[in-house]
DNA sequence: CAATTAATTCAATAATTCTACGAATATCAT
DNA sequence: ATGATATTCGTAGAATTATTGAATTAATTG
């Protein structure tokens, strides 16, 4: 993972709806939730909800998928893991901390 | 671990100088690194280097001793670990992922 | 005590960024 | 077509952020 990738994934999280939302994504885990699911969830309005989804997507912290009416998020646990990964790197120089 | 908390942390881990900051010192573990020395690793001014110590310090992620004329800054992994399982909490609802 | 090294604090600036809201638009199913 | 689902666009207002230079605090050494 490249610094920049990082740098972008930690903004995204850094704000309270996008949090709640990715959190409620990991919970969801392969079944995903809709918009309108996240929206009764969060209880948030369905544009506001639109633009956070796509700062998440724009991080590659959530992923998308269409299902006939319905769009359905993901958590995108690959990228999340690289995203630990990249701040725990070679922890304590690789000693057991 | 609260989501102000980690929002905190999150947008402290945001930024350029101080990820760079929070990695060298996850690396130098217990150890940890003077400004003086992470000035040279990072070639940063003191006092901007200050400044990004003292927001990673505030935000939690690391600590500060005195040893001297020396200040030991190291990487608060308790903390690290933490924001790490808000993240990741109840994950797929507790199914293997 | 004076001098030196280490690090922080302060003030000011300049720029940028961010989010929420309403209205309009697109996409899909029946 | 109609209704349901979801996104896009423009705006507006607020808040935050990082850097720099100068001054200051703290600890050690001679």
């Amino acid at each position: 993972m490249k610094e920049l990738d990082a740098i972008r994934s930690l903004a995204a999280l850094a704000q309270e709806m996008r949090l709640r939302i990715f959190r409620a994504l990991v919970v969801a885990g392969n079944d995903g939730l809709t918009p309108s699911g996240l929206s009764e969830q969060l209880n948030a309005a369905g544009n506001t909800l639109s633009f956070h989804l796509k700062e998440l997507t724009h991080a590659g912290l959530i992923s998308q998928e269409r299902q006939g009416r319905n769009l359905i998020y993901r958590a995108s646990f690959v990228n999340m893991n690289d995203l630990l990964a990249y701040l725990t790197d070679n922890c304590c120089q690789g000693a057991a901390c």
